[in-house]
DNA sequence: ACATTATGTTATGTTTACCTTACATTTTAA
DNA sequence: TTAAAATGTAAGGTAAACATAACATAATGT
């Protein structure tokens, strides 16, 4: 399964959920989505979601064993 | 705009687009939109992507310019 | 030359990312 | 303490990712 650190480097920067979804070009609920693992983001909203969190993408997401 | 270089790594490690789909768990169609540019995958598909080109998943998509 | 495998491409269908709206709760600041 | 800002969450809708199927052409090997 999917796992990222969004939520903790949006707040290691200071940044709202409304910011960095208006830096990203999405909403706040989408970000709010992500940071709860809700779904799988394209490629081109996790790479602007990096450059903003100034990390790699595989720094933010990353695949983990599913335990059951 | 997003770029990658699925196929040009494909090539590299002579894999067919059913290979490469069949290691990602998508169909070759997958794979060859994604090569032509034709959408931007989900990050949990570029992740597996990456994994096996061997490559971050930051050096097989990037965003360029929109030119026009 | 022929068979096989790989690729390009198009059409149709399902699933899911993402949006909009809305309301409740929590956190922050005056 | 009270208003404002931030967050959680849920319903319903649209668009795009991804599947399936099909057929044509290109490339590879015998």
């Amino acid at each position: 399964m999917l796992k990222n650190k969004v939520k903790e480097l949006r707040a290691r920067h200071s940044y709202s959920q409304i910011h960095l979804a208006a830096l990203t070009g999405v909403t706040r609920q989408t970000i709010g989505f992500i940071e709860k693992g809700e779904f799988s983001p394209s490629v081109t909203l996790a790479l602007k979601l990096s450059q903003h969190l100034q990390v790699t993408v595989d720094e933010l997401f990353w695949l983990e064993e599913e335990k059951n």
